[in-house]
DNA sequence: CAGCTGACAATAA
DNA sequence: GTTATTGCCAGCT
């Protein structure tokens, strides 16, 4: 395809508009429907320069073994873990989502 | 121009 | 089963 990293974020914002509610998606999994089953990082890299504008559920986007992304990031550690909760994502009794469940696939 | 960093993932010990 | 290391892609310094 024509335009690869030139829309690589475009690309990400996409694919993470497109998560339905009450379901999550892994960084390598979204990597991986763009084309790059290796650049699980450069996903959440995008994430972190993806602006609120965007309104993007980054909250939606977790690892691939079901654990949140680093508190940091949202400001606070339960930000995420309520939202997803709000969404009518189901955790596990270590604080890591049902992927089983949740996980979504492009 | 070259090297480093970063919201991960998979494999090895 | 857990911990440590390496590999990946794209943007920055």
């Amino acid at each position: 395809m024509p335009d690869n990293r030139e829309g690589f974020f475009k690309r990400v914002y996409e694919i993470v508009g497109r998560i339905p509610e009450g379901k999550v998606a892994a960084y390598g999994g979204i990597a991986r429907m763009l084309g790059c089953p290796g650049g699980a990082r450069t996903v959440g890299w995008a994430m972190r320069s993806a602006p609120e504008d965007m309104k993007l559920p980054c909250h939606r986007v977790v690892k691939a073994t079901g654990e949140l992304s680093p508190s940091h990031v949202f400001g606070d550690p339960e930000i995420q873990r309520a939202m997803l909760e709000a969404e009518g994502i189901t955790f596990r009794a270590d604080g890591t989502i049902d992927m089983e469940r949740h996980l979504w696939q492009g």
